[in-house]
RNA sequence: GGUUCUGUGGCCGAGUGGCUAGGCACCGGUCUGCAAAACCGAUUACAGCGGUUCGAAUCCGCUCGGAACCUCCA
């Protein structure tokens, strides 16, 4: 392992060093997706930065059990006032089983993940399959005396809890101040303060998910599926909570609350929050209405895409920006991540092509350290790509033949971009074939070599309608010194 | 209203006290039959005002702008 890693915790608003509980094991949970609409550029964020994150301790040699849980439970109600989408509607209409679609969309989303080549957790598990586990912990906090019921449903006494513990302590909030701001909701009267918020909720008539309970048959209240599913599968305490900046208050915070109560301990040593993407400086969500779906970003369907941009284009313009700060969405940014991940695969594609020399005329060692400096800072990506575009540059000098390096320092960078551009970053070429496919080489090697007579008879006109027509077959040619290259874009 | 953030060049986006971030675009050059690619060079910044300091994009204060959360949205 290579130096001290160093992540932000949400809980001290600091940098802090990254020490497992029981290394080499880190416990990662995230809050994963909500099954009732198609995956859009927002979920690709979380998506990215926690795979990053998983893939960056792997490298770092730590035995790393990733939980990201599937919310299929207690959602599916009210979706028919606002923005609900064909599908769903359809589902609605041909009477389909809730659970067929969550795994509908399940489904969608795996597909785009896959896409994005972020890798799958370690466990996946679904919130309707732990509802037992979900009403012990309900059972645990009313034995503590920190759950009561009203009708039907139970409710956190958060007025109790703060007595004795600091509630609010990850997103800075004061009890006194919600207690002043909430709004009116649905089933307010029921609870003692506003502030509590509910473990299991009786369920209405129209409520289509429900299970048999002790005290109702309802659903389990939204914060809890997390802490029963977190401490089922990593314990009690574990090392990192991640999630979106928007479950900051209240899912994290009530977190905090059920664990402290259910298990006497916090949940998580370190927090980790990704932030938003913006589109025209506003969130993208599916409540706003302004969200554009990966899959249309893969086909250009949206109206608001002038084109359609790759899996890859997509991974790599969210890594440009570190995880903590808002990105903003625009064609134009996109199609700058477009041609600068082009340029950085181009020059990996050309590495195996370098000559060695006796000297080197660069520091592809300093070059490693940086690497592993910017990771370590709180997973930099940014900065990390930054450095990458400094070895393209020394590619690209030393196939001109303007910089130099020795059999060993070619190695080592070959190495550095298969863990940091492949591994790491998880960015992968795109490209259909270069020279893989033995029949398409061999009528390529025979155009190349019609094209190559054509020049030496100064006979332009062929010599540009060969590689024009080869260019509307997305197959596009270069002259270099050292004979034609092609390759299929 | 409260909490937490934020404001960097044409665009995106790093950077927390002194040292060229990087990508894309644009301009000039090298190479080339032309093109593409690549390389070299030039240009464009730190919202405003005040303070701390030898020195501030970076720390502090104020002003203005923006965002997220305070409703089951990543």
């Amino acid at each position: 392992m290579n130096q001290q890693l160093f992540v932000y915790n949400t809980l001290s608003r600091k940098k802090e060093l990254f020490e497992p509980i029981k290394s080499p094991f880190v416990g990662m949970y995230v809050c994963g997706p909500t099954v009732y609409g198609d995956p859009h550029l927002g979920h690709a964020r979380p998506g990215i930065t926690f795979d990053l994150i998983f893939r960056y301790l792997t490298h770092l040699g730590y035995k790393v059990r990733y939980v990201r849980n599937i919310t299929d439970v207690g959602h599916l109600e009210n979706d028919a006032d606002e923005g609900e989408d064909k599908i769903a509607k359809k589902a609605r209409l041909e009477h389909l089983e809730p659970m067929e679609v969550a795994q509908y969309y399940l489904d969608r989303y795996h597909f785009a993940m896959d896409k994005l080549n972020v890798r799958r957790p370690s466990i996946e598990p679904r919130a309707s399959g732990h509802i037992i586990e979900q009403m012990e912990i309900v059972q645990k906090i009313i034995d503590a005396g920190y759950g009561y019921e009203s009708n039907g449903s139970i409710y956190f006494d958060m007025v109790k809890y703060n007595q004795k513990y600091h509630y609010g302590k990850l997103s800075g909030r004061v009890l006194d101040d919600l207690l002043a701001t909430t709004r009116e909701l649905d089933g307010q009267d029921e609870k003692r303060n506003p502030a509590d918020f509910a473990l299991w909720k009786k369920a209405s008539p129209e409520h289509i998910m429900r299970w048999n309970s002790p005290w109702s048959i309802g659903f389990p209240g939204w914060h809890l599926e997390c802490t029963a599913m977190s401490t089922k599968y990593l314990g009690e305490t574990f090392d990192i909570h991640g999630g979106g900046m928007d479950l900051l208050f209240p899912h994290h915070e009530s977190e905090i609350c059920q664990s402290n109560i259910a298990n006497g301990q916090e949940p998580a040593k370190y927090w980790i929050h990704n932030n938003m993407i913006t589109i025209n400086g506003q969130k993208m969500g599916k409540s706003l209405g302004n969200f554009i779906t990966l899959n249309e970003f893969f086909d250009g369907s949206h109206a608001s895409l002038t084109q359609p941009y790759s899996p890859m284009t997509i991974r790599f313009f969210i890594l440009q920006a570190h995880y903590r700060s808002t990105v903003d969405f625009s064609n134009e940014a996109l199609q700058a991540a477009e041609k600068g991940l082009k340029k950085l695969l181009a020059a990996q594609n050309l590495l195996p092509k370098l000559k060695p020399a006796a000297q080197s005329s660069e520091d592809i060692k300093g070059l490693e350290q940086k690497l592993y400096e910017a990771l370590n800072d709180d997973f930099n990506s940014p900065i990390a790509i930054a450095h990458l575009f400094d070895a393209v540059r020394i590619i690209n000098s030393v196939k001109d033949g303007k910089a130099s390096l020795t059999a060993e320092d070619l190695e080592l960078l070959k190495k550095l971009f298969n863990d940091f551009v492949n591994e790491i970053l998880g960015l992968q070429s795109e490209e259909v074939a270069s020279g893989s496919d033995e029949m398409l080489n061999g009528v390529m090697q025979m155009l190349i070599e019609l094209r190559q007579q054509a020049k030496v008879n100064k006979d332009w006109a062929t010599a540009d309608k060969i590689r024009n027509e080869l260019g509307a077959l997305n197959i596009v040619l270069k002259d270099t010194k050292d004979g034609a290259e092609w390759s299929v874009e």
